[in-house]
Parts: C-alpha cells; structure tokens; sequence
DNA sequence: AAGCAGCGTCCTGATAGTTTGGACGCGCCC
DNA sequence: GGGCGCGTCCAAACTATCAGGACGCTGCTT
C-alpha cells in the first residue's frame, strides 16, 4: 500500500455532502499531518483533476469524478441487467428497489429505481456510501465475504449505532450473517431508518461469486403485511439476473469477448 | 506535485470506454514503469477505492467513482442555474444544450439537454472528455485563460485533428481565441464532428471568472439558417445565468454562507 | 486606521517511503 | 506436457516526500 495514495483516500474520505469544500488547513488538523504537506496532496490532486482549486485556495471534488462515473457504467456487465430487472421489480410491486455492491468494505449503492408508492429513503440515492453492518444489502454482501474479510471490514469501519435496532454486537453479526447465508436472504428491520425494512438478496456472477445484491425496501407496516411475497419476488429477480449473467448466448448472437 | 500522485492521474487516464480493465502488465508498458510499480500503484488504488479488482488481477474504475460524483452536484453553485436555464433553452429552440467546464485542461461535459429535435451528438454525454482546442465550449473557455496557461494546456494535450475543419495550427488558434474574446462567443463549425455546428458563450461567476460555457448545437444546415437567433440566445441566456450567480439574495431569502 | 489573527502558499534540509529487478506460482495456449 | 505470459511478492538502492518555518494576503477587531 503507498502511504501517499492512502492519504489520497483519506483526503476523499473528508467529503461529504455536509462537507464539499475542504483547506490545507482544514485537512491537516483532520488526518494530523502538517499542513504543507496536506497543501501538497490538495495541489497534486487538483493538478489530475480529481479536485478542483475554488476562489480563495479551497478545494472541492473535481470534474474527472463525471468522466469516471462514466467509465463505472460499462464495465460492470451485472449493472444494466440488474436496472432492467429494478425496473420492472418497482413497477410490480410499487416498492424502492436498490442495487448495491462492496467497495472498500463500505456499500455503494449503484442504482435505485422508486416505484409508484415507494417510500421516501433519504440515505440512499445513487452513489451514496453505508456502513456494511446494517441493511439488507450490507448484511448480504458482508455474509458472502470469507470470514477473515468480514473482520478485517468490521475491525477498519468499525459497528455505528444507526437505530436503536442497528447489530453492534459483533457476535449477534455472526450469527445473522450465518442465518443469512442459510436462508439466502436478508431482512433489515429498521435497522438504518426507523420505520423502513426492507429484504435483499444476491446477484451472483457466472462464477458463483456474489457481486452485488438488490433489495425491496418499504415502510415497515406495509412490508410486514407482504413479507412472504417480496422476499419471494426479490430472490426471483436476483435468481434471473444470475441466470442472465451465465448465459453469454443473448438473442443467438454469441459473445465477443 | 507529488510524483505518487501523478502516477495515479496517469493511471486514470488510461481508462476510457474501449480500455474498461487494465493490469498490472499493460499499465507499466504504456507509462514505461516497471511492473512491480504499476502493480502496487493498482492495489493501491484499489484500496482506497478508485479501481475495483476483477476476478484475475486486472482493475477497472471503482465504485468509489459514483459516490463522488454525486459530491460534484452540490459544490457548483452555477450547475443547477445552468441546468434550469439549459431546459428552457432546450424547450425554447428544440436543439442539443449542453453545459460544460474546464478540467485539468481539457472540456468535461457537465450537463447536457436534448432539445425536441436535437442532433445526435455522440461524443459528449455527461461525464464525457474532449480536448480544448476544439468545440465550441472548449475554445470559450480557453480563451478565458491566462495567455501562459492556454500555452501550458496546448503543451501537454497537443492539438489533435477530429475532422478536416479542426483548428491544428497554434498561431490560426491564438486568433480564433482572440476573436472569441472580443466576440464573447465562440462558434464550432463541424470542428468536433462533421455536420454539427454549435455557439457557445461563458457563465461568468460573481467575481467575473468564466466558470463554465454554455452551447447550442444543430446540424449545420439548420445552424447556419438560425445562427444570429442562436446567437442572441445562448448569450441572453449565459448573462441570465451569470446574473443570478451574482445575485446571492433569492426570494427575498438571504444567503446563508 | 492600524494591528492582529488566520489562512493559503512556498522554500530547504533531513528523512523515510518508493522504486527497481528479480523470483514465484498460476492459468492458458501451443 | 511444456512453455509462455500474467499477476503477485520480496529485499536493497535510491529518490521523492515530509516537517518546520517564513511570507503575503484577507478580514476582523481594537
């Protein structure tokens, strides 16, 4: 691992919505580092384009993060399938549907297709970042790692409390992380958002490897009244998107990879 | 400039939509390290997000690359001005708007609107990459530059022909951009792309820096028939958008910063 | 109005991280 | 089955990074 990429991590670590417009100042007292060499790491990560040099010598994220998220789109071949299938997901049953995956420990969600009746889900648009330990997304990614990789990720981001249902014993995560890999499926009961459940299940790729996973997210009163049904629909929908992904064969045009 | 952090710009630059995966092998012959190098610059990204390791060793973009693209909305105060402007323009003229910005010296597509009967423009979704020298946009906003940055910028991006009509001479270039700076909007006649013509002009912030351009495009047929309207047009509507960004009171509702 | 405090920026020597080249194991193609 | 190419990992040589301080500036206080 080079230190000097790590810090670049850390720098982008530092923003978030609250804060978009960082100082060498600023960055040096938050990773304890001195200020000229945080104004370096600034300086450099503008000169790529990753930051972008504000009136008055702030920096905020830069617009390279546009042509990247471009990039994200095509190389991931589950994407557009798994947004086709939330689409019609959220025009059969009404309900949010999420599409996220691991990174870095950390889930991203990666698509998010409301449907007619869906709930409002403040933390989730596209591209936001949730601790792994909560969700149903997040416990289902999390059951599928090896198990010393669950605890490197438990050890590196830590067991926030996000509701008074969120899991912060890790051993009680064990144990729901095993039922999950049992079951197949996962529930989050208000476990991010009080008054929210909702139930995941995963995408696997043509090797078997779980690489994202969807969701049907409701208020709790209506979810508990459709519990059977959408975890039905929703291990249905992430079932035919694997089977999508294991066929290379579309149409009778053969892949040409 | 840190040398580490060059390396990953470099790095980053190597990704577009032919070359969505790359390894360790690849990055080091096209950057001319050793493989050891571009292998621990690879992980290292990885780790902190920027890339994504694909089953067999090779990177591609990150999902990291999505949450930050959704910190770029927010820090931009001219994006959503331009953006509500840019649908009214779309509405008022049926033609392709797109808004864009200077990074790292070369044009980002920051927004983009298709009018009713907008030309296909296939080289500028959002997100999307194009050298200055060239487009409407990129040669507005070049001539917005000090004179030793355009010559900086035309040093390390070279001056690349995309169709017969591309300005590739430095000197017909520099009187180009004089002519836009006394014009105060810059035409691209079939510069990018034959057959599409656009006018662009500059959204200038409250300190008169040009932030960002604003363009029309049409196909040329139909570019040269409405050119003065088109003209007048993106004109009122880039002094409208400059107007509100020096207006910090809206609403009667006083800024807050 | 002058002084002060805080910020971003830049410079130089001391240091520690980066770079190199090679060796290993693996899968693929011949 | 053998060879080749790839991704991965290791230890020493070296070069870029790091820390501390000084400067100019802006905005505020006295």
């Amino acid at each position: 691992m080079l230190l000097t990429v790590q810090n670049v991590g850390r720098i982008l670590d530092l923003y978030d919505l609250e804060h978009a417009e960082l100082g060498p100042t600023e960055v040096a007292a938050k990773l304890a580092m001195s200020k000229s060499k945080a104004h370096l790491l600034l300086t450099s990560m503008a000169e790529i384009g990753l930051l972008r040099r504000n009136h008055g010598g702030r920096y905020c994220i830069g617009w390279r993060a546009l042509s990247l998220e471009r990039l994200v789109a095509g190389n991931a071949p589950f994407r557009p399938l798994a947004r086709a299938m939330a689409l019609r997901l959220a025009r059969h049953c009404g309900e949010m549907i999420h599409v996220a995956a691991l990174d870095a420990g950390r889930v991203v969600y990666v698509d998010r297709v409301p449907g007619a009746r869906a709930a409002k889900v403040p933390v989730s648009s596209v591209g936001a970042v949730l601790p792994a330990h909560c969700s149903g997304v997040g416990k289902l990614l999390l059951a599928h790692l090896e198990p010393a990789e669950i605890d490197v990720v438990l050890d590196q981001h830590g067991m926030a409390r996000l509701t008074p249902a969120t899991i912060c014993d890790r051993e009680a995560l064990y144990a729901e992380l095993h039922r999950i890999r049992r079951d197949g499926v996962a529930f989050d009961r208000e476990e991010v958002q009080a008054g929210l459940s909702c139930v995941a299940a995963p995408i696997a790729d043509a090797d078997g490897n779980v690489v994202a996973a969807m969701s049907i997210s409701a208020p709790t009163r209506r979810f508990t009244d459709n519990e059977g049904a959408y975890r039905a629909t929703i291990v249905n929908a992430t079932e035919g998107v694997a089977r999508q992904l294991r066929a290379p064969v579309l149409d009778g045009v053969p892949d040409v990879s």
